[in-house]
DNA sequence: CGGCAGTTGTCCAA
DNA sequence: TTGGACAACTGCCG
């Protein structure tokens, strides 16, 4: 069992295996990796990192499943070995890591890879404090099917922005592995006591940077000791963050993510037929998908079992044959869905840290949306964010606390805030109705609101989303616009989700559901509900809002510009974009005064007109530049420069 | 360079 | 239910 301290002439192998999100016993390559090391002593280790509890965005729901998540792991290790459990350690983890080497004589540091954000950031930061500590650093890649840095390399050093360019560069790289077993043993703690008394936090905690701050109602008191108030390095409550009870339905947990993997897969039909725009965003009990993105997202659920798991089930599906409906083929497909997250988290790790804002971000497209985030003189975010136009800031907010007075926009937030999840589909509603569609706001507010929501957040597929749904990268069809009554209907014409989120609108007929504004006031009488009353009217002319937000769009199409390009960097950007739309809207006027058919034949008509739009915009961005303080290079080139 | 496909639009006619 | 018009974008493939 300890082959190492049965030759006292080697040093003994004791290891600090550092859980992040990789909280399962299951198909974990880097625990693997660990127990390969047929260590003396293993600590499992988890650093309660202030970062994530002050400088990210998370809600209570996020925060209570990611307790339950470690909590179960924690059981699982001591069902393995009674003298073993998860150690949690408060603090941060460039700070805490040190202290543990030392302390506890450690000899190797494992953990699964994170190439993403803070997450790899950090790790930088953390392997090399461990080798200046002289301590073996193994990082082993657990949480993609493919190494990202090699579908990079693969694609030039290069962002995926396509799952075209996904596909060539990943048909390169070797077959996903098969999953590992979990181990049936695990090695013992050593001896965790401290020869002296550490803090927790090295630097006051400074509430007017805390992003949590808004949601807490008392103090946070987990970075109170440094071992937790029992002193047993146990797992926070969710009142030492100065939260409440989270709202959620969803239990986190590597248990509770293989019980739903196994109960989804045992309908083997359903998961060969599986096609993700043909799932229902109007269904919650039980929904359509797999609702297995928080336990990826936390690592409680392998993605190489997911893949392996889905793929046998279909292998062993005997529903083919004759006249029968084949199997549903990618991007559709269970399988399909794994590629969109890969491609994200692969196009996050060539952007870096800017892939998550518009500013500096190379393969974000610039658009003047309003409530945009500002950035000072250093070139730093600019916290809190100065208010932006009052209007936009009020149709921000109503979308947020799912007042809008559109009943699926309203159902679709209040579901988001009352359980961290919602259905893909939904999520392209409301990013879809907040940015391009109707509000013309920034999707990085939008973001900033599913970070706090959602329990599946992730720093590569959030923001990848967002500028996927607002038309900034990844797609591009801006014209094509969910409608806030006609999605829904064709997916659930009762209303459902409505009449369970919206409750005050549960006594409407179908007919008026998604537009009970429309209904008689006898029948908002006699469903009990008075629109402008119990319920919001609708904040906005949702069709109007459509054709604003497609004539700006494609203004900001026809410059052109990106989040890194110069006219951005000094500001310019938005003034150019400004008069576009001034152009553009006297070429709408000038085309309804002669009465001409808006077509694209016809052109070398006199005045501005939306066919001849791009040429005009054009050469004012031209004479704009040469005045101004812009750079022309990267400017009227609609392709930015990536090398 | 032209043609075509792109996980997930809407509206209306047949 | 299905198909085409609407109005129209980019990236990839040949």
């Amino acid at each position: 069992m300890r082959p190492s301290s049965s030759n006292p002439s080697e040093p003994a192998v004791r290891v600090l295996y550092w859980f992040r999100t990789d909280l399962r016993l299951h198909s974990s390559p880097a625990l693997h990796a660990a127990l390969a090391l047929q260590p003396e002593v293993i600590f499992p280790v988890w650093t309660w990192d202030p970062n994530y509890v002050f400088a990210h965005r998370v809600g209570v729901n996020r925060f209570g499943f990611l307790l339950e998540c470690m909590q179960d792991l924690s059981a699982s290790l001591t069902a393995l070995n009674p003298n073993t459990k998860l150690l949690v350690v408060r603090g941060a983890p460039q700070t805490v890591l040190p202290r543990l080497f030392q302390e506890w004589r450690i000899s190797h540091i494992v953990y699964e890879i994170d190439r993403a954000g803070y997450g790899a950031r950090r790790d930088l930061q953390v392997s090399a404090l461990a080798s200046q500590a002289g301590i073996k650093v193994i990082s082993v890649v657990g949480n993609t099917l493919y190494d990202l840095k090699e579908v990079v390399e693969l694609n030039g050093g290069k962002a995926t922005l396509s799952l075209a360019s996904w596909h060539a560069a990943v048909k390169k790289c070797p077959q996903p592995a098969r999953p590992l077993p979990a181990p049936t043993t695990f090695p013992p703690l050593g001896d965790t006591s401290f020869s002296q008394a550490y803090p927790s936090l090295d630097v006051p905690i400074d509430y007017s940077t805390d992003l949590n701050n808004g949601i807490r109602n008392r103090e946070v008191t987990c970075f109170d000791t440094f071992s937790g108030p029992k002193g047993d390095f146990g797992v926070p409550a969710i009142d030492e963050l100065g939260l409440s009870r989270p709202t959620t339905s969803i239990r986190g947990g590597e248990s509770e993510a293989l019980r739903r993997l196994a109960v989804f897969c045992a309908d083997k039909d359903r998961v060969a037929h599986f096609s993700k725009p043909q799932t229902s965003p109007a269904e919650f009990d039980p929904p359509e998908t797999t609702l297995l993105s928080p336990f990826l997202k936390f690592g409680c659920l392998s993605v190489h079992e997911f893949f392996w798991r889905v793929r046998d089930t279909v292998a062993s599906w005997e529903g083919g044959g004759p006249g029968k409906k084949p199997a549903t083929k990618e991007p559709e497909n269970l399988q399909g869905q794994l590629h969109f997250r890969e491609m994200y988290n692969a196009a996050e790790y060539a952007e870096g840290i800017h892939f998550g804002r518009i500013y500096k971000n190379s393969v974000c497209r610039f658009i003047d949306w309003d409530l945009r985030d500002e950035f000072g003189q250093d070139g730093a975010k600019i916290i809190p964010r100065p208010l932006g136009d009052p209007r936009a800031e009020e149709w921000f907010l109503a979308w947020k606390e799912g007042r809008t007075g559109f009943p699926w926009i309203d159902a679709i937030m209040r579901q988001l805030r009352q359980e961290g999840w919602i259905h893909h589909l939904a999520r392209h509603s409301v990013a879809c109705f907040l940015t391009r569609g109707q509000c013309y706001i920034s999707w990085e507010r939008g973001a900033e609101v599913f970070d706090e929501y959602l329990l599946d957040w992730d720093p590569c597929a959030n923001p990848g989303n967002w500028m996927w749904l607002s038309a900034s990268a990844f797609y591009h069809m801006y014209y094509r616009v969910y409608g806030v009554q006609s999605f829904p209907k064709k997916y659930d014409k009762t209303g459902k989700l409505v009449r369970k989120f919206c409750p005050e609108l549960s006594k409407f007929p179908d007919q008026f559901i998604y537009a009970p504004h429309l209904a008689p006031l006898e029948v908002q009488l006699s469903a009990g509900c008075v629109i402008g009353q119990d319920y919001p009217m609708p904040m906005l002319d949702d069709v109007a809002e459509k054709k604003r937000c497609m004539t700006r769009l494609k203004v900001a199409y026809a410059l052109g510009l990106y989040g890194s390009d110069g006219a951005v960097l000094d500001g310019t950007a938005d003034s150019l974009l400004k008069e576009g739309y001034r152009q553009a809207l006297a070429g709408i006027k000038s085309d309804k005064k002669q009465g001409q058919k808006k077509s694209r034949t016809v052109s070398g008509g006199d005045g501005p007109s939306p066919s001849n739009l791009t040429t005009d915009v054009k050469t004012m961005a031209t004479k704009e530049l040469k005045h101004g303080s812009g750079s022309i290079e990267g400017f009227l080139t609609k392709k930015r420069k990536r090398d």
